[in-house]
DNA sequence: CTGAATCCTCTGCGATACTG
DNA sequence: CAGTATCGCAGAGGATTCAG
């Protein structure tokens, strides 16, 4: 009983773990989740040169997919020619608590790596 | 001069991130690492259990990965047949934080996605 | 400027079978 | 039991071009 309550609480973390990652999964999704986040509002020819090696298709590609999981909002400005800026949603800004952790465990990874 | 420092810090923090997530990468690593986590120590076929899905070649290619990342540590025990225990060193264990962040933002997305 | 469309390559990953 | 070897495919992702 006790064990069967721990397996299923697991087995929930487990899967709620793996729903952010399905999120975050891209190779370029962090990147620009930050670049964003660092300029508050930012236009799309902005992040492509934000984040380098990044190509137009991936970018766009990427960005759809983030809108559709209600991280960023895109809106169109009336201009001439069309910008578009993107900024994070209240959703998207919660992120902010596990990028600042994955950065500052990167920085710690480095160190173990490349031996103290 | 305040714009330069302000980009140099983006940058960097910017690699950090993606060191963390060149880590993290791969459909299966959380997971594993959430399994060890979990069960303190554990062995190969255990984690072949807990883990839906999974083949015996992607959780030895990438137990591998973590192993050379430092994250676990792989004893081989002298057993008949030979068995084989994984644990988390001290800086996979440094995780936790991270994996528990994005366990509470999981359940958290998935409200906003399927609507409140 | 912001993308969508096309083409093409490379690799992540699954299924299955085999070894010490 | 704990892997390694082989095969095969779908999809990720790059380069380039086109369109509103």
């Amino acid at each position: 009983m006790q064990c069967n309550n721990f397996e299923q609480a697991y087995k929930k973390e487990m899967r709620a773990v793996q729903d952010s990652m399905d999120v975050l999964y891209g190779k370029w999704k962090i990147s620009i989740i930050s670049s964003i986040c660092y300029y508050n509002k930012r236009r799309f020819s902005d992040i492509l040169g934000d984040i380098d090696g990044i190509s137009n298709k991936m970018l766009s590609k990427e960005l759809k997919e983030l809108e559709i999981n209600q991280l960023i909002k895109r809106t169109v400005l009336d201009t001439q020619p069309v910008t578009v800026q993107y900024e994070l949603t209240a959703h998207g800004k919660s992120l902010q608590t596990i990028i600042n952790n994955l950065t500052d465990w990167g920085i710690k990874h480095r160190k173990v790596i490349t031996g103290k």
